[in-house]
DNA sequence: AACCATTTCAACCGCTCAGTT
DNA sequence: TAACTGAGCGGTTGAAATGGT
């Protein structure tokens, strides 16, 4: 499109950040807060582009970030939600408070691929790697198509999915209760990750009137369907109940898909 | 102790999306 | 409606750190 360089690349530093750009970052941050990342360098005497900034502060200067090793229950959060979302790091990242999506793609790409790969499973499809080559063309092919993001051979930059996932979806956590747990309970379906219980509400835009008839909504769905389309993890996650999820009361239920993982099909 | 190989992770790049004009 | 702009995302790179011989 010929748009303009974000920064003069001429007049910035690249590069490791010195100790001195990250005070002069952190002290503008304070005192003017986040936001218009392209005049922030300019404003805080840094030679440095706005994105260099914004990736900076993000990443790494961040106060709420937590830096250490991942837990093994971290591990398995990351590896669950990858199987239900493929790489949107920012997604999972969401759901690992005080992580950020940069370091979670690190770390599945210098641990948990290697964890998987261990236990023989596929990191990108999550099925069996012996005898799972089918893995790649059963079901999942179909996925993308059906709306489910295929986990599986993940272009370099992937055609969004006619309703996959979208990047303005929400991953709404409901507070937590005393044990943690909000939702775990009155489950009438078995999930398909049992133990997996983020309390994951995905919406899509604003809920409008849901399509005639569910199932055709399903087969066939028209892009403005696409769009109004809510996707209810909490539900089909076993959570039914409207205390954790005011998805359904903001959505006619019969607007919902519900994502099955890895098979890529509504339930 | 020195060298080489491997791993880690901060940072960059190019792209898309959403908002504005 | 189209063009433009800023923000954000995901893939990739390369320097630094670490481990092995």
């Amino acid at each position: 499109m010929g748009r303009s360089p974000c920064c003069e690349k001429a007049h910035t530093n690249k590069g490791a950040w010195t100790k001195e750009e990250d005070q002069r970052l952190i002290a503008y941050i304070k005192a003017h807060g986040e936001g218009c990342w392209r005049s922030l360098p300019k404003a805080a005497g840094l030679l440095r582009c706005g994105k260099s900034c914004r990736l900076r502060w993000m990443n790494y200067l961040r106060p709420d970030l937590k830096r250490g090793n991942f837990t093994d229950d971290d591990d398995e959060i990351i590896i669950k939600l990858h199987a239900l979302l493929g790489n949107k790091w920012s997604l999972i990242a969401g759901q690992l408070p005080g992580r950020t999506d940069n370091e979670i793609k690190n770390y599945w790409n210098t641990h948990i691929k290697r964890k998987l790969l261990s236990r023989g499973i596929d990191p990108q499809t999550h099925r069996p790697l012996s005898g799972g080559s089918a893995a790649a063309g059963s079901g999942l092919t179909t996925s993308s198509t059906a709306g489910f993001p295929s986990p599986s051979p993940v272009p370099t930059r992937p055609a969004r999915p006619a309703i996959a996932i979208p990047p303005n979806v929400m991953f709404a956590r409901p507070a937590p209760s005393e044990d943690g747990h909000s939702s775990s309970g009155g489950s009438t379906d078995a999930p398909r990750c049992p133990d997996l219980n983020l309390d994951l509400d995905l919406s899509v835009g604003p809920p409008c009137s849901p399509p005639k008839t569910p199932a055709a909504a399903v087969t066939t769905p028209t892009s403005q369907q696409q769009q109004r389309t809510t996707i209810c993890l909490c539900y089909h996650l076993g959570v039914r109940s409207g205390d954790a999820c005011s998805c359904k009361t903001a959505a006619s239920p019969a607007g919902f898909r519900f994502l099955r993982p890895l098979e890529g099909q509504y339930i």
